[in-house]
DNA sequence: AGCAGTCTTTGATACGGGTCAATAATGTAG
DNA sequence: CTACATTATTGACCCGTATCAAAGACTGCT
């Protein structure tokens, strides 16, 4: 049986472009893949051109230096889309954070379905336009803010994102896990992971967030927090 | 008469997934501006929406915080696309670094005429995927690399966008003029001025670069460049 | 429970790049 | 050509973050 009719993120994946003909056809293409923690889908160089939807799990696209500087340039969550459609070569790793079910295909099977399926086509094309504008506000991060900046901006970020999974209610929610280490949340804003760590337990000395195990993170103190985000992003 | 036939992007910017036929509808939905240096074409969060061609010029898309410090998050050249189709707010500003002639087209104009054709938002769609990949490499720059590093590596990008405009050849040059000051050298590097100015004599002092005036760069040693560019080691 | 390995915190110190200030070069108007 | 504004360079100093090192906390395994 076809298991896209099925599928969890069906409503929200580029797939929601799609009919139900239409979906079937392109989930013939498709193959399942489970990813365990830290498995990488695709390496950075490669011309093996494969694209996906994530089904389950969180991702991250990360790119780095030959002597092992490393920077994540992007995380993925459930109904993101994966890869670099219409022959480019892969410009970052993709690496499972967590566990992880995505939906492969290949390259080219999925450039073809997808020029003759310009919903879909326009669907991704509004995707990569929002990802850009994330993408962008990140380089003024990177560029322009201090460590206690970054991560202040970085915990009200993830605040909003983290919902989705559930999708029980919208809006930022106060408590949650995350799905990174130290070291990965340095490798988000460009810090140390001894940095993380100091700016981290001052915002916790100063009660605006509560720690009580590794990745969890509970926001006390909401204002503060933006206060510090930003001498104000302009709006 | 209609100036698409005329345009001298016509066969580089998106407009190039049209026939004759229909870049004319949507040359009627376009209007040319002319763009002084410093003259701001969006303000970012302003939500009057609006894209457009670049046919001559460059121009600086970049985001700041309220108390002054400044990253430019992207810049664009003749035939390259501006502007965020499909609803969203302006997420930066868009400013003319040169004189500059654009057409533009209101937002709502161009969406509509975009998803009557699938060509035209496929090329959207392969550019903005390129950009994306361009951004997140920005990333990596920002988060990771030292001044000489940054500098390096923004030099060698330069000598292989610049060689655009005229399109004689392809391929990296070793003599250009670029079209920033110091300071906008700075904010897409995510430094200050001192330091572009340092790292700059430095490079000139060990013969790596000529800099026979303010604006004009000749790589002179573009080995050496590479070298620094990606991960440090000199010589 | 106890041990090994990994991840995180904490401390001491160093250094790259920022800041502040002064000077120099370049551009522009009269 | 001179005067003034703008942009870039240079120097001295300092601060924030990186680096290096060690101790502590958590996780999983037997």
């Amino acid at each position: 049986m076809d298991p896209c009719t099925t599928c969890v993120v069906r409503n929200r994946a580029i797939c929601s472009a799609l009919d139900l003909n239409e979906v079937a056809a392109l989930g013939k293409m498709g193959r399942h893949h489970r990813l365990v923690p830290g498995q990488t889908l695709i390496w950075e160089g490669e011309d093996s051109l494969l694209v996906a939807n994530v089904i389950e799990g969180v991702l991250k696209l990360s790119t780095s230096l030959s002597d092992g500087r490393e920077q994540i340039v992007g995380v993925v969550y459930p109904s993101d889309f994966i890869g670099r459609p219409f022959g480019a070569r892969a410009q970052h790793n993709v690496t499972a954070l967590t566990e992880a079910h995505v939906c492969t295909f290949s390259g080219g099977d999925f450039d073809r379905f997808a020029q003759e399926h310009p919903q879909l086509e326009h669907k991704l094309l509004e995707r990569t336009l929002a990802e850009l504008d994330r993408t962008r506000r990140w380089l003024l991060l990177l560029g322009r803010m201090t460590a206690s900046e970054k991560l202040a901006t970085f915990l009200l970020d993830m605040s909003e994102r983290l919902v989705r999974p559930d999708c029980s209610s919208n809006g930022p929610i106060n408590a949650f896990d995350l799905p990174f280490g130290r070291q990965q949340i340095a490798d988000i804003l460009g810090l140390t992971i001894e940095t993380v760590s100091r700016r981290l337990n001052d915002f916790k000395a100063e009660g605006i967030i509560g720690v009580p195990s590794r990745r969890r993170i509970e926001i006390l103190d909401r204002e503060a927090l933006a206060g510090i985000a930003s001498s104000g992003s302009v709006r």
